[in-house]
DNA sequence: GTCTATAAATGGATAGAC
DNA sequence: GTCTATCCATTTATAGAC
């Protein structure tokens, strides 16, 4: 076997990205233990041994494929938003908000936190690589930005680290919470965009200089 | 073993009340998937005749297990401490907080959420006897609490119902996330005790008449 | 009512043909 | 590399003896 110019990412055969997206589909619709190697088999269109022949077995399958997740949708979206530097504070902040929620409140997000919080303790990986590559990445920008608010004295924040959890705190609990337990529907843009001026209001309340 | 007069509550025996322990326990611990009737069985001392005899099935047993743990961990502590009247609003609200607190912050409330979270999908009753029994309780007496203070003027609370989710927002958020995802430890009553002083202080801020 | 033993089905993982 | 067919352990649930 003479390793053409095939590899660009890594060598995923086309079986192993049906698979992969069959196992995506059905891990985060299910969690870990409910889905079956059958039930992935079928759904990937692929016979179990080339499962097998392509992952090692169900622990590294999940593993692999959550991992990646977390990966992507952490590192897609933190990144960009903070400080286009001709807007204001207020302003800056309300985009923040958004788009984290709009991150967050989809079936995706919700689907991947619930697996991150039910697996963690079987699969410590996987709550240090989400943490790793979404939430903390996040809080780290967020508490840079609230450290130049305070050291210009736009703000006053004496703890940015905490002040950035706290942000985020009052911006997700009122959805995640009552999602994460089922009880009521997906936010509509309208609502999202209402609570985020309300949060952002209060906080710049806290820290008015 | 005679059973005497014992059954006040409901005709659990003895066995009933072996299998439910045990059964608690592993579905804490382990989720609903991965715990067999026959760990539980093992567990409790019984057999799986007997298991079975008391319990219709899997589904069932947890369903019945969870929302009673629900209503156990809800009921409790919920309906106290709120409005010592001789007590400043200040040190009612860190009262409220570190009592939130204390009630999901260790072991087995952490294994609630999880489950909750996680199987809420699968078995809807779960979510919704969960919230019932437990937060909504918290949050309509807070609620409740927070309009009295805003109708005497103590504070200016506009919208109650948002202010209540807000505070326990910030007061959870910093603690809870981080824990569901496994990247840190339990905080210590030193860490509680200085966050709640820290949130209700925020919180005065943002309601100052 | 409770247990031993077992049925019936499904799970993860593999041998061997193509 | 892929599939058909299968192995073996485990699982849910029950029949029948005590």
């Amino acid at each position: 076997m003479e390793p053409k110019q095939e590899a660009s990412t890594l060598p995923k055969s086309a079986k192993a990205l049906q698979i992969i997206e069959a196992a995506s589909k059905l891990f985060l619709s299910n969690g870990f233990g409910s889905v079956s190697m059958d039930a992935i088999a079928k759904h990937a269109n692929v016979s179990k041994p080339t499962l097998y022949s392509h992952f090692q077995d169900k622990e590294t399958l999940f593993s692999e494929i959550m991992n990646a997740m977390c990966q992507d949708a952490g590192a897609s979206q933190m990144v960009e938003t903070f400080e286009q530097e001709n807007s204001s504070p207020e302003n800056i902040l309300k985009a923040i908000g958004r788009t984290k929620l709009d991150l967050v409140l989809n079936w995706q997000g919700l689907s991947l936190a619930r697996i991150v919080f039910a697996e963690t303790t079987r699969f410590p990986s996987l709550g240090e690589t989400f943490w790793e590559t979404g939430p903390k990445q996040y809080y780290d920008a967020l508490e840079a930005y609230l450290t130049k608010l305070d050291a210009e004295g736009i703000l006053k924040v004496s703890n940015p680290a905490k002040a950035a959890m706290n942000f985020d705190g009052m911006l997700m609990w009122t959805f995640i919470f009552p999602l994460l337990a089922g009880v009521i529907a997906m936010p509509t843009e309208r609502e999202i965009h209402d609570h985020v001026d309300g949060i952002v209001a209060d906080f710049l309340r806290i820290h008015a200089p």
